[in-house]
DNA sequence: GTTTTTGCACTGACCAGTCAGTTCAAAAAT
DNA sequence: ATTTTTGAACTGACTGGTCAGTGCAAAAAC
């Protein structure tokens, strides 16, 4: 009764990794079940016993990536808290949270980009909750820092979060895409200067 | 031979604009050929008239797209230099083109995000030639800036290129999805604090 | 009279989803 | 211990529908 369950769940398992890398590089419509079942070295017969149809399978994936990528941002904010840092800190230890999931999950990363603004989608609400968890992180953050007076008091926290969101996930994507031998830690570096405002004016530095 | 060319290019203005908005509400591939037709008001033997299939349909929409996005942005920098501004105020200035041309065409800018990261595309040489000519003219003015003293010089050039262009380009999709009431002077201003360094600290305020 | 558009019937490939049948390990019966 | 039964997991050929692209004669626009 426990192996047989196991199995099940491997299988899933080589479904969602077909999956995600197969839409992400295709999209949806056109990556069949065919497709998926065949890099998963499995009937397609299985990949209907194992999920309802092709978008419920879709859908279940992106919300088993919503739990990575939440846990892995709060875990680096919460962290940071522990060992006493800044709310800047904070932000910047997300900032490298997400590079490092961005490198760790690309195509999930992709897939996620490519439909997260499309309307007149079926799994659009699972798509809004994804954005809404994550960003809610950076809200959190940006709201404790300015009440910290760590932050100036006129930023536009959804605003914010929105930009620092984006600056990371198309820094990541594009470093993935086009410069993936540089390291983790220089593209961190080069966005924590963005972030901490050290690029306008060798004033500070000279 | 102007006249007759001109009836053309209204109907394939008509077809790029029926396109653009079907294929980023639901994607290139669940888009029909019969759907772009119907809301062009239009036979689908002229849609096969006018190009040569749906992908060359698609690849012209998305070079023509170049165009717009690069002039925009090439036209923000170039009037900026003109009226003496620093190049400082040339990435704002180009901020703003970016935000005025994501909310004059929201559906090619989704259309875009969509697909740019995509692999395993016949268009992706074309998409990365978008990528690139919008990096470039960010790059350059960076670069200038870096050489005039007005930004420090070990920023990371094409990186905190990627990241600005990714800044303006999620703040604004959130803009227009989430919040189409508010002003681009409003979303404007917000990124404006961001580019400037003003976020981290109260420091420079108080 | 040439270019462009229309309307519509047709084809052939492709694909999501189905279903009758197979496999096999573990439980039950003997 | 051996045989039988069970049922969850899996298989792959098949079906019904969809859609890109074709062909073409007639109409409309210029």
């Amino acid at each position: 009764m426990d192996s047989s369950s196991t199995r099940r769940q491997a299988t899933r398992q080589k479904l969602f990794e077909a999956a995600v890398t197969l839409i992400a590089e295709q999209g949806f419509s056109s990556t069949t079940v065919d497709e998926i079942a065949e890099r998963a070295g499995v009937a397609k017969g299985t990949v209907y016993y194992n999920f309802a149809s092709k978008t419920v399978l879709f859908e279940e994936l992106l919300r088993h990536g919503i739990e990575l990528l939440t846990a892995s941002l709060q875990t680096a904010a919460d962290e940071n808290a522990e060992r006493g840092g800044s709310h800047v800190d904070a932000l910047d230890a997300m900032v490298r949270a997400g590079l490092d999931f961005i490198s760790r999950y690309p195509s999930l990363t992709q897939l996620y980009v490519a439909e997260l603004w499309r309307t007149n989608r079926a799994w659009q609400s699972t798509l809004m909750m994804v954005r809404q968890r994550a960003i809610a992180v950076i809200e959190a953050e940006l709201r404790s820092g300015v009440a910290a007076h760590e932050l100036s008091e006129d930023i536009d926290i959804p605003l914010t979060a929105s930009a620092l969101f984006g600056m990371v996930l198309v820094a990541a994507l594009d470093w993935q895409s086009y410069q993936p031998e540089r390291s983790l830690e220089d593209v961190h570096a080069a966005l924590s200067r963005l972030l901490q405002g050290r690029v306008g004016g060798t004033v500070a530095s000279g």
